[in-house]
DNA sequence: GGAAGCTCCTGAAAGC
DNA sequence: TGCTTTCAGGAGCTTC
């Protein structure tokens, strides 16, 4: 499930090889996948034609490509199974191919072989779209979304502010992309089994210290799964290339129900929450009073 | 206005 | 073997 790591990974792939290309022809295989894009399919293929895509951005779990002189962007969002391939012409389509973008200057200089992006979702929660730039560059639509902990501009103090004033839990919280972006459930849990913290306790309670260590983990863990190429349990992850991450093999907590806590041994557990699950070590994460 | 819950969607895996 | 059910979850939308 692509994360922030994951979605960097991508985004750096993305960089490297159609930064400065040239848009020859898009075809929507897939309406779904365009949803977002408010004048539908026929527009967004005709208004990308001809234009050059600049340096891929993120925030958070968002990446987008500015049209180069346009004051407009391509907004991309993964969902949970969105990958952006750079492949060659020739290779077969892949099932779930949604979007398939061909560029007018795309010769690989190692063997001539043109190559094209793809957009492929299994699950169809992920698309594209394209969005008119805020005054900070950023796709009007994404205005809202808070900057994530790995951006240098990030306010930490501002952050245990609005999470204090929060009335909520703070698994709930650190999966608010308003509050803080880039944090799904994979890297909530890691972070949460890391800081010893229950995902049912009170954001109220959270002082300054015990806020400034939390976000130190969620740093932690990012930065750790970044270094391995993000996470993947399948083949739905995958970086511009089609390989897969390796971080799920130093994950703590999440998908490691019953199997026991590396700190204490305790069978780690998992419980139904907000239709998906947390995983959590019911010794080292003491959960709170009931209210 | 803020918080919580619902819904979209597909396919693998499990259960019968 | 084949059908049905369950599960995975990001984010916009609806409800309270």
């Amino acid at each position: 499930m692509p994360e922030l790591p994951e979605v960097e990974v991508v985004r750096r792939g993305l960089a490297r090889w159609i930064a400065g290309r040239t848009i020859a022809e898009v075809q929507v295989l897939h309406p779904r996948a365009v949803r977002r894009h408010a004048d539908g399919g026929e527009d967004f293929s005709a208004v990308l034609k001809g234009h050059t895509l600049g340096e891929p951005q993120r925030r958070g779990k968002y990446l987008w490509i500015p049209l180069a002189g346009e004051g407009r962007s391509l907004l991309a969002h993964l969902g949970m199974s969105g990958q952006l391939l750079v492949r060659p012409e020739t290779a077969p389509d892949e099932k779930h191919l949604r979007i398939r973008v061909r560029f007018a200057d795309t010769a690989d200089a190692a063997g001539g072989t043109e190559l094209e992006l793809r957009f492929v979702d299994q699950r169809t929660f992920g698309g594209l779209s394209l969005h008119p730039e805020t005054a900070d560059g950023l796709p009007d639509v994404i205005a809202h979304i808070a900057r994530d902990p790995l951006d240098p501009a990030f306010d930490d103090d501002a952050f245990a502010t609005a999470l204090r004033r929060k009335r909520t839990t703070i698994k709930r919280a650190l999966l608010d992309q308003s509050l803080i972006s880039g944090v799904g459930n994979i890297y909530a849990d890691e972070a949460l089994w890391r800081a010893r913290v229950h995902y049912e306790r009170e954001t109220a309670g959270f002082t300054r210290p015990r806020t400034a260590e939390l976000l130190g983990h969620v740093r932690d863990v990012m930065n750790a799964a970044l270094a391995q190429g993000g996470t993947s349990f399948d083949s739905l992850y995958v970086n511009v290339n089609g390989e897969s991450g390796y971080f799920d093999r130093s994950l703590d907590a999440y998908g490691r129900e019953d199997e026991p806590c590396r700190r204490c041994g305790t069978p780690i557990r998992r419980r139904p929450w907000m239709n998906r699950s947390s995983y959590f070590c019911p010794r080292c994460q003491r959960p709170p009073r009931a209210r």
